[in-house]
DNA sequence: TGTACATCAGTGAACGCGCGTTCACTGATGTAC
DNA sequence: TGTACATCAGTGAACGCGCGTTCACTGATGTAC
């Protein structure tokens, strides 16, 4: 039953999409690769045909979702979704990172290259649009918003108490423009500078 | 071979200790119960006269590991060890919630529940020894802390790219410091309130 | 443009393996007398 | 205090299962003429 050369670029990319999806939402080791291709529409003999190993599906996975990833120009509005009740319930359609990054520890080499640059990307493009006087001082507050941000989701995620869970993304998110109101000269939800 | 009632205490606790050494440097999934009881020095088929399943394990085994949690009276100092290189490179010793929030997700409502514990109990401590003018103002504090030091911990181990590792360490401490020091009347290392 | 056929994407049965869990057994413990 | 024996903590072989991966096969694709 072969298809034509776009067909199986298509499902190549379904393959990367549904397994970008259920990583996200089950973590690497509890998707298994049958479980990836029947979501994608196909059987799990033709896998191999696409990648060569479940660790090579990681690595594209990862590398494959920094599309998803971007931050907007209203900086405050990113962050009201990014801490936000929808955000912390779906993360099979959220950020790879907050979902991905506590299971890099193990993975292949090439995954955990996929995910510095990941990384390394989503701390260059929070750097943009961060307030402050200069490059050293806009990476820096770009860096503790992102880990504070990463941190809050995952940790909103880890425990079944909703009202802890809510207090720990609302007060996160307010500690976050506090420190902006108090130290810096543009607040929070204009400050823009690239 | 029955043992004394009093070793069986131990093997025990033994079991619980390697236990929250293994997960914590692996995950559950990526550790057997045949890894743990070995690791207790003892072979797989007594686990289940201590625990009734691998999930019961789990979940006793995050109860166990709060003993090890704790918030020294000198902040400063404790939250620069926390966010140091030895830290991130020994998950096994470490932080049990930076190490094992991200597998919580798709846990047993027993496990669940003991993070919950776990993470209420941190914070509370960590409002403790917080500065601020108020209690909300505290446990606000704390909760933001936390957040950005377990985001930095989590997202520090996930790369392989040393210098940026490094960097989210060190100036995620940094750009918690310049909170205190711009916007509140007490610096940061000497901050204590009870 | 039409035909013959080599290519190869996807199918589904099968593999070896390690997992969580069970269980008949062993022999030291600890108690009844 | 000493002895007989019931208890039970730990052993290790065995189980059923789902995993990642392989492979002979199928039949539509796409090319050579």
């Amino acid at each position: 039953m072969k298809v034509s050369q776009e067909q199986k670029a298509q499902n190549r990319g379904r393959i990367l999409t549904e397994a970008g999806r259920l990583f996200r939402e089950k973590g690497f080791d509890a998707v298994s690769v049958a479980e990836v291709m029947k979501a994608a529409g196909m059987t799990h003999g033709g896998f191999y045909g696409h990648f060569q190993s479940k660790d090579d599906l990681v690595a594209q996975t990862i590398a494959h979702a920094v599309d998803s990833q971007s931050v907007s120009d209203d900086l405050g509005a990113w962050i009201d979704t990014y801490l936000s009740g929808p955000h912390r319930e779906h993360p099979d359609q959220g950020c790879p990172m907050a979902a991905l990054a506590g299971f890099m520890r193990h993975q292949a080499p090439e995954a955990r290259a996929s995910m510095t640059q990941v990384l390394a990307a989503q701390i260059a493009a929070l750097t943009k649009v961060m307030p402050g006087e200069n490059l050293a001082e806009r990476r820096r507050a770009a860096i503790g918003r992102w880990s504070a941000m990463v941190g809050a989701l995952i940790l909103a995620r880890s425990v079944d108490d909703a009202a802890l869970s809510d207090e720990v993304l609302s007060e996160t998110r307010a500690w976050i423009d506090e420190r902006e109101i108090l130290g810096h000269p543009a607040p929070v939800r204009e400050g823009r500078s690239a």
